[in-house]
DNA sequence: CTGACTCTACTACAAGTGTCGTAGACAAGT
DNA sequence: ACTTGTCTACGACACTTGTAGTAGAGTCAG
């Protein structure tokens, strides 16, 4: 298990990254075109985000067309919004339910949503029972 | 409506927060002491981050004990809660869904976790039916 | 080959953060 | 009043983040 976990990415660092994972892979003016419009940084800010990506082994150059790089990410998003997440809970001492309650609070959770979660639990159970996995 | 949710706070400053919060409040020393034991800065330190967290209007000065001054939060460990987890809800384009999936694939929550949280949302529903809110 | 473009590499810089050191104000015992 | 120990006020410094400029290499239409 190598440590590409401790890996902290800013808020642009992520836009850029999502711009990355919607495309698979791509140049730095495609991650650009990509950016959020409200937020049309410099071509060379998003070319020093990328090389700081690639610094923090979060992105990685795939291949060059042209004498443009292309590059990708080294995780999913998956995996990125898993840590933001366990991030959060570490905050709230590691614990789910209370991030639940502030959730329920601020009424973003409907009943709906509550099914849908027993639903997902259920056939977690399921699926586990079947592989035997622990 | 003042500003002050705009305030950020970093991991260190959230920690110094939650040693006033515990505290109600306290002296330099006082946060110092009660800051978890792994992460033992220098009592400048502290009071560097005391400071800022003054500039940002996160603590107020409200007395003086001696020549020391006593601290204490401007605004409650619950809402900091709610703002980081708006936060965290925004990268996840607003909705809890997605953010509960991955709570569920990652085993924080039972079932009885979800139990409590309809019997939480059966009981606010009926507070809001009483008080006429929206 | 040459000019026009595009890309990368490198540099820079201000603001924010984590980390302290030093100096001088102040209180408290003797 | 003098000494000792605690506090505050300020300054400092390295590192990170957001932002971008410049120089020079590579590519491509004629």
């Amino acid at each position: 298990m190598a440590r590409e976990r401790t890996v902290k990415l800013t808020k642009l660092e992520m836009e850029v990254m999502d711009a990355l994972w919607d495309l698979g892979s791509g140049s730095v003016r495609e991650v650009m075109d990509r950016l959020p419009a409200a937020r049309q940084p410099a071509y060379t800010t998003v070319q020093t985000i990328i090389r700081r990506l690639e610094e923090k082994k979060a992105v990685r150059l795939v291949k060059k067309i042209g004498n443009a790089h292309i590059f990708e990410p080294v995780f999913s998003k998956q995996a990125a919004h898993r840590r933001l997440i366990a991030e959060l809970l570490n905050v709230f001492g590691g614990s789910a339910r209370p991030l639940m309650a502030h959730l329920v609070e601020a009424g973003k959770l409907s009943l709906d949503d509550i099914k849908e979660l027993e639903a997902m639990l259920a056939g977690q159970a399921e699926r586990k029972r079947k592989t035997g996995k622990s």
